[in-house]
DNA sequence: ACTTTTAAGTCAGTCGCATGACTTATCTTA
DNA sequence: TAAGATAAGTCATGCGACTGACTTAAAAGT
């Protein structure tokens, strides 16, 4: 094993060890010298060594598997290519996700770091440039609005907004009772990428009503 | 003013102050010290002294909260009685809320406050327990689920859980808009919850579709 | 080929500081 | 004046930032 080897797989246990203890409470409860511990380093500096700071080891958790998620999802754009279904374009943003967890194995963390880190207003900045700003997503969020001309561009942007949220909380919850004992298998991932899709498709295609008067 | 008097008006300005830093930065990541400095507070004991521990100062902040929503759904539940609409039942969920906050006055940290504790690990449970077990919520729950006898069980209890997450982090993610600049108006919070009711309707009326086979 | 130099990674320990828990003193009002 | 509320200060603990010594792989010089 080289040197560079070692490094890199020092590097490997941080951010695995930072992104389990992240998941489980939060980032702000958690400190680089637990992170270090976690990770077998048996100084206190192994963090801010290999990543400077907290916020740059967030944005590398985040980097390490947005990346391979953006892949899947480019792909699936790219075969969506045409179709008029929306549910097809919602499939898209959230079956990537849910696939990549899937292709983990078990147990996984992700999930709810994602949750996590969008909810910290410390952190919730990171999340939206590294992840929500992706190419395929904006590609996919472009279709959408293609076919719903309908909608008004408040509206749009709103429901944007909640389906980003509801996506990785709802994932963050499905991973959250999968570890609790559930069986972990790629079918339940797939049930849950369904039910999502199902339940987002819903949420993009209701009615608009106007506000009505209070009594 | 009595004795009395002014230790409810301390216990007040605390509850504000750890509201609002709460809101701002994390449950986890606010000192006792800096609430009890931030609400004028020479000493750093009063969190303790007046609520006990972190956590039951959490469980005050929710309660206030959640005693004037409580009794304006249940109104509003008893007005929708015999309703057919799932629009009706679903405003039910989210208008007593976002009307709360609008009764409050700018500027409001509660939503965002909710937000926090629900996502952060180690006080998830008192959000739940506390505001999502209410009488009013369960009973448009079960006339929500006669409204829907289509749903299968486990896609109606997945689909729960998405829309009080959904929710939460949608009023929060309002309230931050309306924080920075937007005009905080009653009509601002009406057209908010009217657009989080049509998604959500559309969510719980979204057709269940079986997973499709991967490619 | 061999040695020297350089730089990267690791480790143990220190520093000032903020934390929560605790104790003591002062003040207020019933 | 007795009890409850607030203020002030102490204490051990854990924090992030920093330091210097040590190890080792790679690069440079001969």
């Amino acid at each position: 094993m080289t040197r560079t080897d070692r490094v890199a797989a020092t590097r490997e246990t941080i951010l695995s060890a930072a992104e389990r203890l992240f998941a489980e409470h939060g980032v702000a409860a958690v400190s680089n010298r637990q992170i270090s511990q976690e990770a077998g380093q048996g100084n206190n500096t192994a963090v801010s060594y290999h990543f400077g700071s907290k916020d740059a080891l967030v944005r590398a958790i985040v980097r390490r598997h947005t990346e391979q998620i953006e892949e899947t999802r480019l792909r699936m754009v790219l075969r969506a290519d045409g179709s008029a279904e929306v549910r097809d374009w919602v499939a898209c943003m959230v079956e990537p996700f849910a696939r990549h967890l899937a292709d983990l194995g078990a147990p996984t963390w992700f999930g709810r770091f994602s949750a996590q880190v969008m909810t910290d207003p410390a952190y919730r900045e990171i999340m939206s440039r590294e992840a929500l700003n992706s190419p395929s997503l904006l590609r996919a969020g472009e279709e959408l609005r293609r076919r719903l001309p309908d909608l008004p561009p408040d509206v749009r942007l709103e429901r944007q907004d909640m389906v980003g949220r509801l996506m990785v909380h709802t994932i963050a919850e499905r991973e959250r009772a999968l570890a609790e004992g559930a069986p972990v298998s790629r079918e339940s991932w797939d049930r849950a990428a369904s039910g999502l899709t199902d339940a987002l498709t819903g949420l993009w295609l209701a009615p608009v009503t106007a506000p009505s008067a209070r009594t």
